[in-house]
Formats: C-alpha cells, sequence, structure tokens
DNA sequence: CACCTATGTTAACGGTGATAACATTAAGTT
DNA sequence: AACTTAATGTTATCACCGTTAACATAGGTG
C-alpha cells in the first residue's frame, strides 16, 4: 500500500485508507467494515485514521465518491457506441443502472442507504455530472423528437424512470425480485416499463 | 411490560421482548437497536433474551413478521369502500405502501433492507397473504374488465407495479428522490406511471 | 540547531453481541 | 411431600467495536 521512506509517517495515508476501504468493501460484499480491518490492510495502527477522518462515516463518505465514478464508467462505455436520445440508448442507461447494482452491490447500497449523514448523500449525488443528468438528456432528447408535446415533462419523467429502474436494482439487490414471480427479469422488467412510460398519454 | 407472579422468572419474555424492541424501533426511528436497550426496557438482563433468539437477528426477524401485519393494515384500510379491480383501487394500494413507508419508515426498512438473513426475509414476505398477492389480484380484475387481452400479464405487471412503488418509496425513504427534482412528488409520480403501464401497448 | 506541526504510536473507555457458569423456579414422578 | 429435571433467569467474562487521550517521531521553517 504504497509506503513512504519513512516506517513511521505513511506518506499517503488518507488516499490509501480510502482504496483500502473500497477493495475490503467490494472483497466481503457489504459496506458493513471495521476502521479496525482497514488500518490492517493498510499496515497501519487504528487511530491513525482518526487524522484524517472524523470518524468512520467520514471514511464511507469518501468511498462513495469512488462509487459515483464508478457508476459513470458503467454508464459512459454502456452509451458509447449508441445514437443518444433513441430508446436504445435508454435501455442502454437503464441496463447500466441494473449492472452497477448486482456487480458492485455493496457500493450500490453504499450510494443510496440510509446510513449515517443524509446530506453528503444527497450532496454527492447532485456535485457531478451524475447518472441522473445523462438519463434526463437522453430524455429531453427523445421526447423532443418522438413526443414533442410532452418535452417539457422531461425531469418529471426523468425521475419516475430513475424511480422505476432504482426500485427493480433495489429489489434484486435485496434478492427480493424474483419473491412471487420467480421468474421475473430485472432487465425485461425495466424494458417493458420504459416503453410504458414513454408512450403514456398517446 | 406484563410481568408473572414471580420476580425472577418473566413469563412471557419472548413476546414482551418482541412488542419492547418494535416500540424501540419505532420510538427511534431505525432498527439499529441493542438487545440491551431492548433488556432494559422489559426489564430482564441481556443474556436472559439469548433463551428466546438465537441471536440478534432472531429478534428482529420476529419483529419483522409484526411489521408486514402493520402493511396489511394499511392496505385493508385503505380499500375499504373502494370498489376492487378499478383504477382508483390501484391508486389507493399504492397510496397506501407510500404512506406505510414514510409513516413507519424503521419497520419499511427493516422490512427490506438487506441485513442478516436473507431467506427469512423472502419467506416472510410470501408467507400470508400479502399486500403483493393484494395488488396482483386487483390487477388482475382490472385487466379483464379494461385490457383482457392483456390479462395473462398480471404477474408481470404487478412485479412491474410493485418495483416502481418500491422505487420511489426507498427513494423517499433515503431521502434521494427529490434530489434532483425539488418538486418531486411520492403520490404524484406513482399514479403517472400506474396509468402508464396500465395503458402500455394500446 | 530549535521549535512547531503533522502524523504516527500505545493505552484506555464505554458499549456491543455473544457465551459460560451458576441460581432459581415450575413441572413431573414417585 | 420429596426428588429430579428442564426451563429460564442471573452475573461474570470475552473479543471486538468506535473513539479519545497521551505520548513519540518525523519533516519543515525560524
Amino acid at each position: 500500500m504504497n509506503q513512504s521512506i519513512s516506517p513511521y509517517h505513511h506518506g499517503d495515508l488518507r488516499n490509501c485508507a480510502i482504496i483500502a476501504a473500497a477493495e475490503l468493501i467490494e472483497s466481503i460484499g457489504s459496506y458493513d467494515i471495521t476502521i479496525s480491518q482497514v488500518a490492517k490492510r493498510v499496515g497501519v495502527s487504528t487511530p491513525a485514521l482518526y487524522r484524517h477522518f472524523t470518524d468512520k462515516d467520514a471514511l464511507l463518505t469518501a468511498v462513495r465518491e469512488l462509487t459515483h465514478l464508478g457508476i459513470m464508467d458503467y454508464i459512459t462505455r454502456a452509451q458509447a457506441d449508441i445514437e443518444h436520445g433513441t430508446l436504445a440508448h435508454l435501455d442502454a442507461l437503464g441496463s447500466a443502472y441494473l449492472r452497477y447494482a448486482t456487480d458492485k452491490k455493496a457500493f450500490f447500497g453504499l450510494m443510496w442507504e440510509d446510513h449515517g449523514d443524509t446530506e453528503s448523500r444527497r450532496a454527492e449525488a447532485r456535485a457531478k455530472r451524475t447518472g441522473f443528468q445523462v438519463l434526463h438528456e437522453a430524455i429531453e432528447l427523445y421526447l423532443q423528437r418522438h413526443k414533442p408535446e410532452s418535452a417539457g415533462e422531461s425531469l418529471k419523467t426523468a425521475t419516475l424512470m430513475w424511480s422505476t429502474a432504482h426500485g427493480i436494482a433495489t429489489l434484486q439487490h435485496n434478492r427480493m425480485l424474483d419473491t412471487f414471480d420467480e421468474d421475473a427479469d430485472a432487465h425485461t422488467l425495466l424494458r417493458t416499463a420504459t416503453r410504458a412510460i414513454l408512450q403514456s398519454g398517446e
């Protein structure tokens, strides 16, 4: 874990701790980690981390910033070769969201679940060019092309599509989606919902 | 907390502990409670609870059974004076789900979030006549009346409507729904989604 | 060099879930 | 009624948790 010349002072503890925490979260598949586990992984005593993070939640908040980069990566890759504002584009965005939720289970939970500081979660979600904004723009484009009379509804429509994707992702994340319909498939459901929402009112 | 004649043996510790845990969860608005807090509330030593629950998760699982009764209560009341299988009926069911999620925040989280034993959560959701089954029957009725050609899709449609309601409820639960659209209203969104899903394909 | 600040260390505190060893009572058998 | 046993309480204890305090070491600046 990237240590300086000195055996006493680490040199880059803050960043290394964040990365170590992220690795740990990913490896155990849960963000229910321990400060001591992180410290041990970096090769440092537990209280050393309190020089760089006011408390455990501050460390998790720092990891959460990485997760937003991660989901943007999924989204960017998903829409790389797709014409923006098409139905296929919206499918790709939804699909990326679902895949992130299952691939990076613990990060997805860390991003949204209600532990610790609520406000930092909201701030982080808004801070950068997030997945939501990409979705919003894609929907705006789609509506302008195919349903110009509903173009003013793009924000509401984006919120609704996000909610639907999030519900499907969350239920799958918590292994609940197939509780009642054992054949339920997240991607199929979302494609159905996408079409229903976009053609509504016609 | 209902004690027997003996000052030593409690008499009904198991049930009292479940109720005390539920009260505690409701009062602090989180299911992140402590065995000791529950024990103190019942007036008993902490390890006494381990005679009745194998571990903390077992106690929470017992509380979760109560929460399913609670949400069924919301649903039953919501549909009391409404003709089944109508659009108004579906609105009422969705509305009840959203209200439960905000009114009984901690219970809602306890019901669905991924802590401890996954299988007990699935089992509990399936065990009784749950909210989902009510929703499923209502949709079946609605489709038979208004869209008989889609009657075979009732299970998929119910899963989709549940997912959507769940997504909206979860985002609101985690105070994320208005992150991007500050005017977002859960009930309005769900009504829009309900109509979109039901009329899709026409 | 002297000093200050940043950043490590070990020691300790109260609280946690959980177990072990022991105490008390209720219930059943004779 | 007396003895046994199982159920269900108790206190003592464990390892671990997040966190703070007190102390140690290094690097940078006068």
